[in-house]
DNA sequence: GAAATTTGACCAAG
DNA sequence: CTTGGTCAAATTTC
């Protein structure tokens, strides 16, 4: 009964060392004077760590839990975050080398490792706060054993354009149809003139995406009407 | 006609 | 053997 929880604790324990890790890194990083982006950059890494190994408490949990999102662990007021995701979704890897080389011998392969994870609530679909600024393309489904509703599988658009090889998986919650779960894997490498940096960007760029939202929003409600909650993106024709 | 989604099948890991 | 992830062909939409 308790096999899983092994594995999972394993992971576990990864996460949170990784998190202490990433935590030392940037003890170091304030004695010195280091730019705050590489700060911040830290801070997103560690939250991430630790929000993982949160959730994966959340989920090996036996069948004790009433409800999701309670107190989970002992642990301080951690933010679980429950939407929106401030700071950017994006996750560069460090300057660090990434030992994620994998082989090219087998066909398949990888279990990589999850670069980010966040919820959205329709609102925020319907909002438009939820925008990666990337194109995604959807090349599969699964029905996720012990889960509802099936587990979309997207990958970046121009993994064979330039080199791409982010991929996101959005599932929708079992209880609470309105979140979504997205999770993130892989590093990003586009570079389209379409880069998370929204705010001062041009007003051409804001325009385009007002009116992109709003041609989503039609087709999103279709789509979830109709079968799971799928996204539609990229419009260059 | 091109690009993206859909759906089923295949493959790998636990 | 089961579950999860990706590929590939068929289909759809603009």
């Amino acid at each position: 009964m308790e096999h899983r929880g092994n594995r999972e604790q394993g992971t576990l324990i990864s996460e949170l060392i990784q998190g202490m890790e990433l935590a030392k890194q940037l003890r170091v990083h304030l004695d010195t004077a280091s730019s705050a982006e590489s700060m911040d950059l830290l801070v997103q890494k560690i939250l991430s760590s630790y929000e993982k190994a949160l959730l994966i408490l959340q989920f090996s949990r036996p069948m004790s839990m009433g409800q999701p999102q309670q107190n989970v662990g002992a642990t301080s007021g951690v933010p679980e975050s429950p939407l929106s995701i401030n700071g950017s979704p994006r996750s560069d890897d460090l300057d660090k080398d990434n030992q994620d080389t994998r082989d090219v011998s087998k066909k398949r392969k990888m279990l990589p490792r999850w670069t980010d994870h966040v919820r959205v609530t329709s609102e925020n679909l319907l909002e438009g706060t939820h925008d990666d600024g990337y194109s995604w393309r959807k090349y599969g489904q699964k029905d996720i054993l012990g889960a509802k509703y099936p587990r979309s599988y997207y990958r970046c658009t121009y993994r064979h354009t330039q080199d791409c090889w982010a991929t996101k998986q959005v599932q929708k919650s079992d209880e609470d149809p309105t979140i979504f779960e997205i999770t993130y894997r892989g590093t990003h490498t586009c570079v389209h003139g379409n880069q998370p940096v929204p705010p001062p960007a041009s007003p051409e760029k804001q325009e385009y995406k007002l009116t992109n939202l709003n041609t989503n929003n039609n087709q999103q409600l279709q789509s979830q009407a109709g079968t799971l909650g799928g996204r539609r993106e990229a419009s260059q024709r």
